[in-house]
DNA sequence: TTGACAATATATCATTTTGATATATAATGT
DNA sequence: ACATTATATATCAAAATGATATATTGTCAA
């Protein structure tokens, strides 16, 4: 199998716009990004040290001297890298919903215990909508930046989608409650 | 870290109803149940082995003959766990979107690119779409039963969801064309 | 002021999962 | 008769997760 590490496009997506050290580059993932990624530090850590043997990112010296502070910053190779993943247009989407796992099995419990799980679902995705909401306006003002705008899809997108699992909710609450 | 294999739960959720084989088990993964989990015969060959030495699940003799097919068949023990599992309403609800990745670091390309990222996308999923509707039309005859009821759900649950993918999809096109 | 707690920062590890490959038999179509 | 597809189990390297270890720095209240 060729080298197949989805976390070093992150990472290079990231150092494209400044440098990073990898606590960083965790925090940024944790962020706007976890609404459709999601990166441990067991995978960043190790990722960020074979990318800078492959000449993709190079290690820079840590100015402040204040505590151990690893900085990396994108090549031109990475940047290559990068535009080659982002011009392929095949990308694999893959969602693993526990909540609908126990859903579709629920037909061996009492429609009690399936409500349970549809409003704990609710309930974590009417939290995070609205963070979204906040995001989106914040983006809203600036459309005309490039990267602001490609932004602003990701956050939509969430928006949607998580319009429609509430949506969605309601209709199984119906159903489950007869 | 404490035993934490979810393909177990996917193996039980399927077992409860017949005993299958690995292969059997992997086919029904692919079908409905990958609109929301998947599992590949690496996590399902050996999770059958180990759930056995565990007295989850315990191995058919293969009346058949015909060729190697081992039947696995759930123990009692095997729904007090798959029980358990369903009744605890905690649940880690993931998803990978590889073209909303792309689509967040799109900035550094041009517009014709991210374009095609969204349109690849679209035609994915107006073609999973499709075959979604046609199994909610074999379900909604049936919604008495309590497994049809929880089959219709997540088929529901993929159908509300990808029709919000389109409708994004629009108006990222949209945006995208400006 | 000191003591507790949270945040910053790197690193490693066991366990789980993926995606590919190996191997072989049976069924189907042409 | 031949090729291809489907059935079936199994294993492996690579990748990812989630937890833990270790240590420093910042903050805030008793």
């Amino acid at each position: 199998m060729a080298k197949d590490r989805k976390i070093d496009m992150v990472i290079l997506g990231l150092l494209a716009h400044e440098d990073l050290t990898g606590y960083d580059i965790k925090k940024r993932i944790d962020g706007a990004i976890s609404l459709f990624w999601k990166g441990s530090f067991g995978s960043i850590y190790p990722a960020l040290s074979s990318m800078e043997k492959e000449g993709l990112v190079e290690k820079k010296a840590d100015a402040t001297g204040k505590r151990e502070r690893i900085f990396y910053h994108v090549t031109d190779k990475g940047i290559d890298c990068l535009k080659a993943w982002l011009e392929d247009e095949k990308a694999t989407n893959d969602l693993k919903y526990e909540t609908l796992l126990k859903l579709h099995f629920g037909g061996s419990v009492d429609r009690a215990t399936s409500l349970k799980n549809v409003e704990a679902f609710e309930k974590e995705i009417a939290e995070k909508l609205s963070l979204l909401q906040l995001y989106k306006k914040n983006l809203e003002p600036d459309l005309d930046n490039e990267d602001h705008l490609h932004y602003y899809l990701t956050v939509s997108f969430g928006i949607t989608t998580y319009e429609a699992y509430l949506k969605w909710c309601e209709e199984a609450k119906k159903l489950l409650s007869k």
